[in-house]
DNA sequence: ACGTCAGTTGCAAAGATTCTCAACTGGTAA
DNA sequence: TTACCAGTTGAGAATCTTTGCAACTGACGT
């Protein structure tokens, strides 16, 4: 067998290889400064397994610190998904929910009838983003890809 | 010239064919009801050049008719949206805002200095992506495909 | 044309997210 | 270690979006 998979899952890997990426020295080298409430916010996100919303965040971390205001959890969101740290995923209406980054970039297979989700990461669609941009004059700074989809029926 | 292009600008054609593609027929023909409210919404989206938000398109509405409610409005763009007839945009936190998509469906890359967004479409990508859903086991239902970046600086 | 009924709507209320602003606090430099 | 100040926070108000429900209305069959 000598096939070079186009996609690879990630998801599976991500307890295997569980080296929290050190956000705090990231961040501070990108002029962020690291914040007690920032500082929670983030070990919460570094170490579930799930895809917490803000409202869920905003409770465990008041379970550590019971200052933390809601507004900041929703602040320290978006400054996260800003620096790539997270990412956002918005599912019929309901509220945002967030998973961290683990380093490496990935996509992601939403099953729009579940929620649930899987992480793939394709070097060629990579690529061919990389083209499509430089010949429309850009450097892509970062992307989102998502497919919506749902169980394929085999017909029965 | 004999080069398969592997995208195409989209956008740029906007005025060029200005061809109102006949929302009602394809709605009703995936089983969605054409009221009055959203005939009138419909109407809004493919006759104007901006990106409006819910707020402002819910405006021009009650001119037509007093009667429409923002709930209708926004439950009118979840629709549309689910159908792939418009595109939502969220910027930095403002209230998403959204542009027909006029017929064929199309990617996006945003401009991170400035928020202007160029539409593309690659049907390698998609191929890649279709690919990938399959060897997962889902059937893609739509996709969204975002690049942010930042004009090239030449070397100057 | 007319009745039927599931899909829609308007309204009000709930839920989600951002914003304003005075008080606070990391990081830096002396 | 101390003082300083731009960046950050908490609290609550403001804004944006979704929802529950009773009334309404397209689309289809007759």
């Amino acid at each position: 067998m000598q096939l070079t998979s186009i996609w690879r899952i990630v998801g599976v890997m991500k307890h295997a290889l569980n080296q929290k990426p050190d956000y705090e020295k990231e961040l501070r080298k990108a002029g962020v400064r690291i914040t007690r409430p920032r500082r929670i916010i983030i070990d919460i996100l570094t170490s579930t397994e799930d895809h917490p919303d803000a409202m869920k965040i905003f409770h465990r971390a008041i379970e550590i610190d019971d200052s933390i205001s809601l507004s900041t959890v929703y602040r320290t969101m978006n400054l996260l998904e800003e620096m790539g740290a997270i990412h956002r995923h918005a599912f019929n209406g309901g509220p945002s929910r967030f998973e961290q980054a683990h380093g490496e970039h990935h996509d992601h297979l939403i099953d729009i009838d579940t929620g649930a989700v899987v992480e793939f990461k394709s070097d060629k669609i990579e690529k061919l983003q990389e083209e499509i941009a430089k010949s429309l004059g850009y450097d892509i700074v970062h992307h989102r890809l998502e497919l919506y989809g749902r169980k394929t029926r085999h017909s029965s």
